[in-house]
DNA sequence: TCCAAAATGATATGATATAACATAATCGGC
DNA sequence: GCCGATTATGTTATATCATATCATTTTGGA
């Protein structure tokens, strides 16, 4: 097992040995995909956004974003960047990260769901685990108590695999 | 069972029945008994913060209680509030809802925990589960991954029994 | 072609959080 | 009690995150 990419979640966590072009250019291509489907409209701005978000699997900050996409398009002003981010959660194809005020690209975004993340604190890098497990034993907790969910949010804060490995053995 | 409360964890779902002022004082009597305990010091401002926090079970912006805390205490600025929370974080004594940028109070600091919340969107009220359950479900899946699990957030959007009652019926 | 809706631009401001340094309160050893 | 070290609080300034509002442009359909 050595050596081998033993999860597939675990992408993330893999030290940037993958090639990141092909996580991005899925994800577009995923994008137009659901957004032709759905008759969203899937705008130059929101691309160029929905790429930049996608620069790293780390979370970036919506003024990150900002910054970045200055460069690309010219000046742009916050609302620009929170309207655009708004669209790409609406259709799933990016999560809010709440404990970090930022945003990273969904893998999956055919399939609306939550999102659960294990986030790295030294590399940065959030993984989505969509667990099944976790959400039932959510869903169960919540209906018991008679509460309607609506929402959930998952965020678990550690070391990632290839840190723990750095940290371990310096 | 219609009328009775039939959870523990949903008093603050109650549609504020319950005398909340027992709430307060259970509180601040439990954080003088853990802070004595821990050799912590719980200060009149840090206990003034906490008591302000427990105003009620609504998740409570630190600028809320910068303002409340202003006028009992004369003019204070955001650093204060913010150290004296940090504080009661580092004790338990209250917990942070990330997707609220709020602080609400613990109502079981005893035994260290990282908090998972019932958030109801119409009365605000937070209410903690603390669900063995979904803290297993959680491990499992980050153990599985290889993640070093450090803090976990979990927050649920949605409506609490009473309002869902409110809304059904109008 | 033109209208209505949707998207973007631009300006201002609100809301949340921390850095940095000064002053004051507290605790333990004497 | 005094004193020095540590911890807590005060104060000012600023960083960071987010949205309200209104103007302009683009788009899609009658």
């Amino acid at each position: 097992m050595r050596g081998t990419a033993r999860h597939r979640d675990l992408l993330p966590f893999d030290g940037k040995r993958h090639d990141h072009d092909l996580c991005v250019e899925k994800a577009l291509r995923e994008a137009e995909r659901l957004c032709a489907r759905r008759g969203a409209r899937l705008t130059k701005l929101r691309k160029k956004v929905l790429a930049l978000v996608w620069t790293s699997h780390s979370p970036v900050g919506a003024y990150d974003v900002l910054g970045r996409l200055s460069q690309k398009h010219g000046r742009a002003a916050p609302p620009t960047v929170y309207r655009a981010l708004e669209f790409l959660l609406e259709q799933g194809l990016v999560h809010r990260i709440e404990s970090l005020n930022a945003f990273v690209g969904c893998p999956e975004p055919s399939e609306r769901h939550s999102g659960q993340f294990l986030i790295c604190r030294d590399c940065g890098a959030a993984a989505e685990m969509d667990d099944r497990a976790i959400d039932r034993a959510i869903s169960a907790r919540a209906a018991a108590c008679g509460f309607a969910v609506e929402g959930k949010t998952v965020e678990v804060r550690g070391l990632c695999p290839a840190c723990r490995s750095a940290t371990a053995a310096p």
